[in-house]
DNA sequence: ATTACATACCTAATTTGCTTAGGTATTATA
DNA sequence: TATAATACCTAAGCAAATTAGGTATGTAAT
């Protein structure tokens, strides 16, 4: 995704997150949308990005519809029912990831 | 760490950050002080800190001075000036990942 | 007309950072 | 005297990336 490796473990977060945000969404959007919020810091990777789509799927968090926009095949991805549920615990792990984050590097917050 | 892996890729930073703070420390130490630090959220598992102290040494970011203390030899730990420099670039990484969590989490904030 | 880039999907080998599960040894506590 | 705490360590395995490819269509540039 990045040199970076502190997003390693972060993707499905992100993932879940936009598709809760935009409702379906088809993995090369996902590569656009990550790049165009974070302004370019963050490239999801499609190596990365693709493995992880189809094991959110397995999972049952995802289902897929696919379309077929000017001759190319799109696979739009969207949250399921258990899929909503486990978006709520990842969103909260990484709200508590970030404020431990922010108190060990910070030690005024100490 | 946990069982959660989005701490995966922040250990190096966690320590070299606590470094800075602290001065110098030894490896149990750190342990108890980052689950402390987290009020008991995030433990850092020895198998992990370990290899990772040893690695941050190797690369010249660390240096160690041995102590003896009740009989027990304790290494003690502390920031080279490559490891400075590698610390604030670290740190920089980190407050910028948080940033852009914030955002692609926080529609919000978009 | 052809090259190059953008769109849109995919996989497989390798690397990396951690977990899990051990190990040694001393001191303090129940 | 057994257990927990202190204090160090390693090695096998797992999981999530990276790296480096692949296919195919549409669009813009030379």
């Amino acid at each position: 995704m990045q040199k970076n490796n502190l997003y390693k473990g972060s993707l499905s977060t992100i993932v879940l997150s936009l598709l809760k945000e935009q409702g379906k969404m088809y993995g090369y959007q996902i590569t656009r949308e990550v790049e165009k919020i974070t302004n370019g810091q963050l490239k999801v990777t499609e190596g990365a990005l693709y493995p992880t789509l189809h094991k959110l799927e397995a999972k049952g968090l995802l289902s897929v519809e696919m379309a077929k926009v000017n001759n190319r095949v799109r696979k739009y991805y969207f949250i399921t029912e258990k899929g909503k549920k486990e978006t709520a615990n990842l969103l909260n792990e990484m709200k508590s990831f970030i404020s431990n984050m922010e108190v060990l590097i910070n030690p005024k917050l100490a």
